[in-house]
DNA sequence: TAGGCCATCTGGTCCT
DNA sequence: AGGACCAGATGGCCTA
């Protein structure tokens, strides 16, 4: 019997094979060609899953804009800017770094990761020269 | 070369 | 019963 345990195809590969092996062949083995069928479906799954990445990936600033990010530091830094444009969104003032909730509260000075490396890019700007606590 | 990241396979679980 | 979703295992590729 056929089986595909650690076997690699491209996809048309795969097509290929289901279709020659269980839908021509006398002895077709239903357990298999599900599990041919549900292999399929998991790359689809997974490309969907690869897809949706990409999209929020592109509403991510970074520097360079073409940055490679990881799985991982997609969400990481997704969720950072969430925050990020939350605290704009607190402030009212889209123009001056966002400043953390608990920051107003507590007088202490940081900035998040978006506003520093904004700050970066222009140095003129007289938030620089303050002593700040480095990004969040 | 080790470690990180990723795609794929696989079996289990849950849902329709 | 079949499909969706998930997590573990595995192997390949890339980079420091």
């Amino acid at each position: 019997m056929e089986t595909f345990t650690n076997y690699q195809f491209h996809e048309e590969t795969w097509e290929q094979l289901c279709s020659v092996t269980f839908q021509n062949s006398a002895e077709t083995v239903p357990s298999t060609k599900q599990r041919c069928q549900a292999n399929a479906r998991e790359r689809d799954r997974t490309q969907n899953v690869n897809t949706a990445f990409n999209a929020l990936r592109l509403l991510i600033p970074t520097e360079p804009p073409d940055r490679k990010l990881s799985k991982i530091e997609i969400l990481r830094l997704a969720g950072s800017y969430i925050t990020h444009l939350d605290n704009q969104l607190y402030t009212g003032n889209m123009e001056q770094p966002c400043i953390q909730k608990s920051d107003i509260e507590y007088k202490s000075t940081s900035l998040c990761t978006f506003c520093w490396s904004t700050l970066k890019k222009d140095k003129t700007t007289s938030l620089v020269n303050k002593e700040l606590q480095g990004p969040y």
